[in-house]
DNA sequence: GTCCCTGCAAACGGTTTGCACCCGG
DNA sequence: CCGGGTGCAAACCGTTTGCAGGGAC
């Protein structure tokens, strides 16, 4: 009965989703853990709470929640997908050390519309993806 | 004997790499055909030169070059990576209708150095991904 | 009660790897 | 001739899918 919990029932009710107690352990997790996880942490971390959770119900889960807009799916380089509860949007910068992806606070790039237009494209939407040491990493050198 | 077949000796010598067969071909398709391709594409056109080249060598030698950094390595949400002969930069616009990647002419995005630079993060790179319609999925609306 | 969702296991696609042979330097 | 590169097949990893049973509405 907490506010994140009203949230996470109100998203899904708005999305015309049924709130199964997979789908809401998932959301929980990505908004109380907004660490960017792997398919495979939210898979253990909601496993834990209730070990009958499959690893099927989980990247069925995430897909319907990235289908709503609930969720943004990161493909990086390396690795599998990342996921994040879609709250506020921002940059991603990846520790090429670490691996982890740090957030970068938002800011719009404004040639960005003029130069997609200039092949004719309709631009939807974009991401900047930032690389190298991160703060934590670099410190350590 | 062309320019072209010049050019990639000298990159692989350049590169500290030896001269296969294998990994010439693969340079000259991605020269020539700069259209983003995939390892199972880059695989068929050179199995189709020499039918017994392997998609373990492709594989292989795509890394060698990728380390090299004669080549580029993008990976979109879908589908396998692609790959493109690393010539001049530029950004990338994918098609969310006929999956197609178009280039989009290079331009520097001005803040981003000071924006990670307040994570006290160190960028060594970044790139920018536009989504939408590309001009010729859009022009048939 | 109806469908959608779940759990399971098997399949899948893309990529990597172990090993014996081969060829570029 | 030496060491890295190759071809083959099997392994691998992340993800999807077919199906039977169960829970949300």
């Amino acid at each position: 009965v907490t506010n994140l919990q009203l949230r996470i029932d109100r998203a899904l009710e708005d999305a015309g989703m049924r709130r199964t107690s997979q789908r809401f352990a998932v959301m929980q997790y990505l908004m109380e853990q907004p660490v960017h996880a792997s398919a495979e942490e939210i898979f253990e971390a909601v496993n834990r709470l209730d070990p009958r959770a499959s690893r099927a119900t989980i990247y069925n889960s995430l897909n319907a929640l990235v289908h709503a807009g609930l969720v943004r799916r990161l493909s990086l380089d390396v690795g599998g997908a990342r996921y994040d509860a879609a709250l506020d949007r921002h940059h991603h910068f990846f520790c090429e050390r670490c691996g982890n992806i740090r957030d970068i606070p938002w800011f719009p790039v404004s040639r960005i519309a003029e130069r997609a237009a200039l092949g004719n494209h309709t631009l939807r939407d974009y991401d900047i993806t930032l690389r190298g040491i991160c703060g934590s990493c670099g410190a350590s050198d």
